[in-house]
DNA sequence: CTCCAACCTGGAGCGCGCTCCAGGTCAAGC
DNA sequence: GCTTGACCTGGAGCGCGCTCCAGGTTGGAG
C-alpha cells in the first residue's frame, strides 16, 4: 500500500522526479519520509496531495496559492473556511477561463471555416 | 476608419504597447506603416491580425506557431492548405485542452462539495 | 515657438515553473 | 565485497512571453 520509491511516485503523479523534489524543496509537499539513508518514500497521503496539485495546477492556479492552501490544510481544522473560499474563489476564476477559451475556440472555427468555404476565393480579408 | 495611434491600436486590441512593439520586432505583425518621423500607425488589418493574435494566444498556441502562420499568409494564395491544416491541429488541441480543463473542473467542484458536507466533521483525509 | 506627452530604439531584466548539472551516496543483485 | 542504477544536494540555467529602461525624437495644442 504505502511507502512509494520516487520513480514510482513520478510515474504514478505524472510529475518529474525535479519537479517532486522542487515542490517539496518549496514546502508544497512537507515532511516527505525518508529511508535510513536519506532517500525519499512517499505515501498514498503524498500521492492524494500530487492528485491534488496536478488539478489545481491544470486550472492554471499559481504555485504560491497552492502553497498556500498546503499550508492552511497543514494548518488544521480551523482552517477550513479559508481553504474552502480559496477553492470557491479559484473555481470562479476557472469559469471564466472556461468562457474565454470557449469563446476563442468558436472563433477559431469560425476562421477554419472560412478557408473551407474557399474554392475559388475572391481576395478579400489579408488575415487570411 | 484606418490609421490608429500606437494607443488607440493597444486600447482597442487589449495588447500593450510593448508588446505590439515586441510582435512587429519579432516578425509576426510585418509592414506595419509608420509617419514620416517614424512613428508607427496601425491599419484596420492590422488591427484584424491582432484579434486573430489574441484569439490563438488565449487558446494557447506558442508565438512560434502564429509566426509560421502569419509567415505563411504573407507568402499567398497557396498556402491556404497549409495554414487550414495548422488551425485544424490547433484547434484539435485546444478540443483537447477543453476536455481536461472540464474534467479538473469536476475534480475541483468535487473537492468544494466536500468542504461543503463538514459541518462536524470526522477527520480522514490529510488532503483536506 | 515652446512645451510636453506620446512615441522611438536597442537591449537588459523579469517572473514563472520547472530542468539540468556536478559530484557524491545508497542499496539491491550477483 | 563489488557493481550499477537509482537517488541525494545545492545551485545554476532555461524557455517563454513579455516588460522595463535610458536616452533621444516627434508632433499637436496653446
Amino acid at each position: 500500500m504505502s511507502g512509494y520509491a520516487p520513480s514510482e511516485a513520478a510515474r504514478r503523479s505524472g510529475f518529474s522526479l525535479d519537479t517532486l523534489r522542487y515542490y517539496e524543496k518549496i514546502g508544497l509537499l512537507a515532511d516527505v519520509e525518508r529511508t535510513a539513508g536519506g532517500q525519499r518514500v512517499f505515501t498514498d497521503d503524498d500521492l492524494g496531495w500530487l492528485v491534488l496539485f496536478r488539478c489545481l495546477r491544470d486550472t492554471g492556479m499559481p504555485i504560491a496559492q497552492m502553497r498556500r492552501y498546503a499550508q492552511l490544510a497543514r494548518d488544521g481544522e480551523h482552517t477550513t473556511d479559508e481553504r474552502h473560499e480559496l477553492l470557491c474563489h479559484h473555481a470562479a476564476r476557472v469559469e471564466e477561463q472556461m468562457r474565454l477559451l470557449q469563446r476563442q475556440y468558436d472563433h477559431l472555427r469560425e476562421k477554419i471555416r472560412f478557408y473551407e468555404r474557399l474554392p475559388g476565393t475572391a481576395p478579400g480579408s489579408e488575415t487570411g
